[in-house]
DNA sequence: ATTACACTTCGATAACTGTCGAATTAATAT
DNA sequence: ATATTAATTCGACAGTTATCGAAGTGTAAT
């Protein structure tokens, strides 16, 4: 992997509340807005006090930096990690887990 | 470490440059801009094709990330890897390596 | 058919960022 | 003392970003 590479991953968590966003996809994996764990969405909006036009913008962001992947399924948009990535998400990830 | 610390050193790595500058500074560990590895500044000024006035922002933006200590010695600047944070960054920097 | 829901898109805006050239400071060399 | 060198500080500027409210789209429930 690449400076540039890498710095675009970076980037994408750079952001406090689009770095608690992806934990939570990361914790759930294949979360989905609404299947399987109700109220995903509403969920993170109370959660990082963001309307949704910006968590739309995020997740934008996040599937652009390729760290997550998207579905839409019917009303709802689906999220998972990007199984590529995750072996280097883990070692990123590493930074908060040693701690606890 | 909580997101907020988490998101910080991301951003603090989420520019291209900086990050090589990081990098740099990493691999010489104890490289300072004259001392031991001559005319270090000049390098990085000629690999990246960024001024002085950048480069002393980036190497600041390090520090405040608490990714980099910095000591004045003399006329010259020196710049090391912040021990303490040494294991999370070599998670991170497991990114590049991988690919090696 | 109408309503409700789950987003998304569209401006807009305020704040932040990377970069520069010019001027400045401080240390060293002549 | 003067000149050189290393780095910093100071505006400035163009580009990006996070966020919002309002309006729009498409799906599903009544």
């Amino acid at each position: 992997m690449d400076t540039q590479r890498m710095a675009k991953i970076f980037k994408a968590l750079s952001n406090p509340n689009r770095l608690e966003l992806y934990l939570k996809i990361a914790e759930a994996h294949e979360a989905s807005f609404q299947t399987g764990c109700e109220c995903f969405v509403t969920d993170i909006i109370d959660r990082l006090n963001i309307g949704a036009p910006t968590i739309s913008h995020h997740i934008k962001e996040l599937a652009n930096a390729e760290l997550i992947i998207t579905e839409k399924k019917g009303k709802f948009l689906t999220c998972k990690v990007n199984e590529k990535l995750i072996t280097e998400v883990n070692s990123i990830l590493a930074l908060q887990n040693q701690s606890k």
